[in-house]
DNA sequence: GAGTGGTCTAGACCACACC
DNA sequence: GTGTGGTCTAGACCACTCA
């Protein structure tokens, strides 16, 4: 009945990577219709000779990825696209970078004990001028300046880092085995921000460009932050990239 | 021997997700650390008395969500938290915005039809200073100015769209009406600008307001593409936001 | 060769939707 | 009742890793 291709016995794709295949090009392409039903998975058994469990999988990977949802006793069925729900979107880093094998690095301008400023306190949840370690990083890709690190931790951990070989651990690493407590989230902000004379000389462009700027706050068990963390980012080297269906 | 919990087989909670909560416990409570291999599937099935597809379910969800990896032949494993993998972030719009009960006016700037300039016939895979339908709106959240978004056309759908009243059907709605043909896929760019002259006056802000500029390519079937968007949003009115494990 | 994860099958029972 | 998706089992064969 149906012209679409069917499982080629011979290949060594999976069956069910296969399948996930043919339908979600079906839907990509516009022959299914957000809300039709597709075939039930007995039906798709058959048109296709796999075994259910096979179908379920196809089936549960292309809902997974938000092609399809399903409703029991009814049916499986194309879901919307998400293209107009512009109020919650997923941003990866640019696929330019991505692709091409970067080669990030990290010089450490500054590693030294500071009283907090206000907001940095307050985001903290320190009193005003407690004590942190301060750690500045330019981040380079290719050899180039990319990115601006700031970072504020407190607590233990602070005096461990400024002891620390930043060159051969992470931050995170040395505040777990400072505190013996894991680094378990973090929120991050993102803005859109203007490079400063300061940053301008650190990240070697010119004032008045265009920057991404995150803020990032890490948090330890109980939800209590340790670290402060912003991130001033080129904008003439970097953007985010989105796809959207 | 372990002190672990152990499948309810009288709960209406299906195995696979008490496995599933189980495993997912101890990881986050950081008692298997980055790394650490877990028991092998079929010591799972023996310890908890269940399937090895089920088992498998468990397991398959839990790198799903980023908390798991297998190695074939050797294992499967804890993963990093995704705390430092900061090369590919989601983000979903701030909080702020969005808790607020927001109310998102848009007010229709300009409806026409214009020739394209280089830059939008390149993205569009048009020819230069092929026709197409400009539709300039102004956003404006709680009253005020947000974003401007600048709309370009190509094809049949144009025509269709310098007739349509805007303020009540999107843009997409009135491509499909028109061409019977579906908007299936969009790719955005998301980079950091300054205000310029033009736009400060009509986002009712000064001009070198940091600013987010996203580029939206809108396709039909086949990989046309029929819409190219470019949105300017006042950073001082929006920010994005990410939670990370 | 022994152990691991990756794929696949055939069959079972259930809860739910709809007639 | 019939058909749907949701869960679960027992067993099979494979490719891979490591000793």
């Amino acid at each position: 009945m149906s012209d679409s291709p069917s499982i080629d016995r011979e290949s060594f794709v999976p069956y069910y990577h296969q399948l996930k295949t043919i339908l979600g090009e079906r839907i990509r392409r516009g022959l299914l219709r957000p809300d039709d039903p597709l075939p039930s998975e007995s039906e798709l058994c058959r048109a296709y000779g796999v075994s259910r469990a096979t179908v379920r999988r196809a089936l549960a990977e292309l809902a997974s990825e938000g092609l399809l949802y399903s409703v029991q006793g009814k049916g499986t069925f194309v879901a919307k696209p998400k293209l107009e729900q512009s109020l919650f979107r997923f941003y990866s880093l640019g696929r330019d970078l991505k692709s091409r094998g970067l080669a990030l690095e990290s010089r450490t301008l500054s590693q030294r004990a500071v009283p907090l400023v206000e907001e940095a306190a307050a985001r903290l949840r320190q009193p005003v001028h407690a004590p942190a370690a301060e750690i500045v990083r330019v981040r380079l890709l290719d050899g180039a300046p990319l990115a601006l690190e700031r970072s504020y931790v407190v607590g233990e951990a602070a005096q461990a880092l400024l002891r620390a070989d930043l060159s051969q651990a992470s931050i995170y690493d040395i505040v777990e085995e400072a505190m013996g407590v894991r680094v378990i989230k973090a929120e991050e902000y993102l803005e859109p921000v203007v490079i400063d004379a300061f940053e301008a000389e650190l990240l070697e462009c010119s004032e008045g460009l265009p920057a991404f700027r995150i803020e990032r706050l890490a948090f330890v068990e109980e939800d209590r932050p340790i670290e402060l963390r912003i991130s001033v980012i080129r904008g003439d080297r970097f953007r985010f990239f989105a796809e959207l269906r």
